[in-house]
DNA sequence: AAAAAAT
């Protein structure tokens, strides 16, 4: 029998137990909030393969009508700290605060993640939640907030306390007249007491939830309370209920403090320590069976240390305490089995140095040294097939059928060396095809390696692609998910913002391969859910990104979860030596690939600088996105993207906003307004700068210059696609002039600049293009 | 600054 009443033994996690994992986040402040089942069928809509899905969005527009909302200068006139910022987009949810914040036994080990931002204390109250009393009155205010007016004939007689008797008075004023027999009981004080009897007369009867407190003075504190009730400090919406602990049980208490209630189907384990051992049951709370061989080790004390260890499983008790040893991250693996140097191989094998391209620049937007690449042309590619490559027919099928006929130059250059195991890094254009670049050949490669054990309930996913974005994880699954079920393998995303139920329940049944980001990935390792122990391909879309400061320890973190010589292939549009602290510690003799003649001359996108007076910012831009086409507006915040979206719509001009604020349901939809093309214009941060693809974007302004080439680059890239043309404006002040001029040299971009002011025909002119 | 984690 499982032994299910304790955490495993150390009582530690077993997963990520780092200093460095207190590196993470901490900058973004939005809640995650879930999905609806609407939004995650909204999810299904476009694909950036151009298989068209039905839009099954046409029920809620985003962007409501104009009159329903406050112009936006009756909102800049107010203090925008207090208005509830966002309205829906940050759904009010106060049923989390009531809600007892019991720690959950299976997270109980954990140290408090208090870096997590939403929860965290210190960042100021949001005053959409607390502070509303400040706003002014309305004029839909209730009376009751409105002591000043003049009485009415209508209200009701205990305000209205000087008015003479009339006749039709209720008893209680008219105390003079004899009784009656129809007196109401309440005047009857000596007739027996009547089933009936209302319950204010009935001073015995137990105290009710719903009591009101001057009646009910021994009532448990509620967060509500005013602080005279609530003897030192004032109440505070945030108390824990855990200090509540004499408060009647309701009925949405969480299980652990009902321990006597049936066991359900879906408690979990730690709370259930007499159902049967299922096959899923995590090995840790399976101490009698016997060892495995791919026990994790922390799970295994009897074996002797490995020089291999992670150190995030060491605190165990041969070990050293955690805090006795030297604060190296979990990646840093100085003691383990010495590997070949990446920058120290022989020389003059492709993919195996760095050419030195040494650039000049601000330290903050660096150049860094290309990979020397194997280069590839498209002319190089002509009149080769897919099947050629050694794809099989029915993922060759599949293919044709999403409209790729035939390879792009970066399909050609990486599949043979995808499919012979090799770990590859490959650089293409923006919207060049690097999805199914490596998508189909990994398909190829786990339905040749499935041993037999395809569709098997439970089998531990075999793939692994990783992306910096939820938004671009879920369309990665959108072309990948058919190219794999094509051949039988089953696919599923696992991403934040949204339950994790479902993922949950894919992994469970059995997913060959797992599409996602980062933090939902970690999540589920550390809740013993995800087991990437058999994962041999492992995917970093956009990698030069997940390389950057705040991604990159965490894919440290999960690439060490992957089977030990699996195989790593890392895509960007940007690839660059950024990735090499990644490349040295997890790839070995990685071919290297780039397709010749995709630099931004050849580029059909026209580059655009306006030079502009910062007040004159907002007009410029609603002149531009006044065109026709579909329009891509970037900003450096949140909070001016969502700006930015309200002044357009104010100005008579459908847009909606893409950012880390709104809840995934709504990023999810907004963005779908925009492929679907019921809105033209997206006001986005960078969420939306990498990958995202959308059909026919004419227009990219960025109404915020970005800080690095990179940036500049991505951003650009989401129009011109496939060969179309667009046009890239970016608004900068003009003292800005040198530095922009800087960035794009770095980015190797000839740009037009122009002064520009409002109602120049000239944005008239580039709105229509 | 933004992004990535709360069933």
């Amino acid at each position: 029998m499982p032994n299910y009443s304790k955490p495993p033994a150390g009582g530690k996690k077993p997963y990520k137990s780092t200093p460095s994992s207190s590196a993470r986040g901490g900058a973004s402040g939005a809640p995650k909030k879930r999905w609806t089942g609407d939004d995650r069928a909204a999810r299904t809509g476009d694909r950036s393969t151009g298989l068209a899905r039905p839009a099954r969005d046409d029920r809620r527009p985003d962007w409501s009508p104009r009159d329903s909302k406050p112009s936006y200068q009756d909102r800049q006139a107010q203090d925008r700290g207090t208005r509830p910022s966002y309205g829906d987009r940050k759904p009010d949810r106060p049923s989390y605060g009531d809600r007892p914040a019991v720690e959950r036994p299976s997270y109980g080990d954990r140290p408090a993640r208090t870096e997590r931002p939403a929860y965290n204390s210190d960042r100021p109250a949001r005053p959409s939640y607390g502070d509303r009393n400040e706003r002014p009155a309305r004029s839909n205010d209730r009376p009751s907030y409105n002591s000043d007016r003049p009485a009415r004939s209508n209200d009701r007689p205990s305000y209205n306390a000087d008015r003479p008797a009339r006749s039709n008075d209720r008893p209680s004023y008219n105390s003079d007249r004899p009784a009656r027999s129809n007196d109401r009981p309440a005047y009857n004080a000596d007739r027996p007491a009547r089933s009936n009897d209302r319950p204010a007369y009935n001073a015995d009867r137990p105290a009710r939830s719903n009591d009101r407190p001057s009646y009910n003075s021994d009532r448990p504190a509620r967060s509500n309370d005013r602080p005279a009730y609530n003897s030192d400090r004032p109440a505070r919406s945030n108390d824990r209920p855990a200090y509540n602990a004499d408060r009647p049980a309701r009925s949405n208490d969480r299980p652990a403090y009902n321990a006597d209630r049936p066991a359900r189907s879906n408690d979990r384990p730690a709370y259930n320590a007499d159902r049967p051992a299922r096959s899923n049951d995590r090995p840790a709370y399976n101490a009698d069976r016997p060892a495995r061989s791919n026990d994790r080790p922390s799970y295994n004390s009897d074996r002797p240390a490995r020089s291999n260890d992670r150190p995030s499983y060491s605190d165990r008790a041969e070990r050293p305490a955690y805090s006795a040893r030297t604060e190296r991250p979990s990646y840093d693996r100085a003691d383990r089995a010495p590997r070949r140097d990446f920058d120290d191989r022989a020389p003059k094998r492709e993919s195996d140095y760095y050419t030195a391209r040494t650039t000049t620049g601000p330290v903050e937007d660096v150049v860094l040294e290309r990979l020397e690449a194997a280069v590839i042309t498209a002319t190089d590619v002509e009149g080769v097939s897919f099947a050629d490559l050694g794809l099989g027919s029915n993922i060759v099928r599949q293919l044709a059928s999403m409209g790729a006929e035939a390879p792009f130059a970066i399909q050609a250059a990486t599949i043979p060396d995808v499919l012979s195991g090799r770990d590859v890094l490959g650089r293409g254009k923006t919207g060049s095809g690097k999805t199914i670049a490596f998508g189909a050949p990994l398909v190829e490669r786990l339905m040749e390696n499935n041993g037999g054990k395809d569709r098997q309930m439970g089998r531990k996913p075999r793939a692994l692609i990783l992306a910096p974005t939820r938004e671009l994880a879920m369309q990665i699954d959108r072309t990948v998910q058919p190219i794999a079920r094509s051949v039988g393998l089953f696919t599923t995303t696992i991403v934040g913002g949204v339950p994790q139920f479902k993922q949950v329940s894919a992994l469970q049944r059995g997913v060959d391969i797992v599409i996602a980001t980062p933090g939902r990935v970690e999540d589920l390792i550390e809740q013993g859910r995800l087991d990437l122990s058999n994962v041999i391909v492992t995917v970093l879309d956009e990698a030069d990104h997940m390389c950057d400061l705040g991604f990159l320890e965490p894919v440290q973190r999960i690439l060490q979860e992957t089977s030990k010589g699996g195989q790593k292939l890392l895509f960007s549009a940007t690839l660059d030596k950024g990735v090499a602290t990644l490349v040295k510690q997890f790839l070995v003799d990685p071919a290297v690939h780039e397709v010749a003649g995709e630099d931004q001359a050849s580029s059909t996108i026209d580059h655009r600088v306006l030079l502009i007076e910062q007040r004159d910012k907002r007009e410029i831009i609603q002149e531009l996105a006044r065109g026709e086409g579909k329009t891509l507006i970037f900003t450096r915040t949140r909070a001016f993207a969502e700006e930015m979206s309200d002044y357009l719509e104010d100005a008579g001009i459908p847009a909606t906003s893409l950012h880390g604020d709104l809840n995934q349901s709504r990023r999810t939809r907004n963005l779908q307004l925009l492929t679907s093309g019921r809105v033209n214009v997206l006001v986005a941060t960078d969420v939306a700068a990498r990958g995202i693809h959308v059909d026919d974007i004419t227009l990219v302004i960025q109404a915020d210059a970005p800080e690095e080439y990179k940036t500049y680059l991505h951003r650009s890239g989401r129009t011109g696609r496939a060969g179309k043309v667009g046009t890239v404006v970016t608004l900068i002040n003009r003292n800005r002039r040198r530095k922009m001029d800087e960035l794009l040299g770095r980015a190797e971009i000839d740009a037009r600049s122009d002064f520009a002011a409002p109602g120049d025909a000239m944005l008239a002119e580039l709105a229509a293009l």
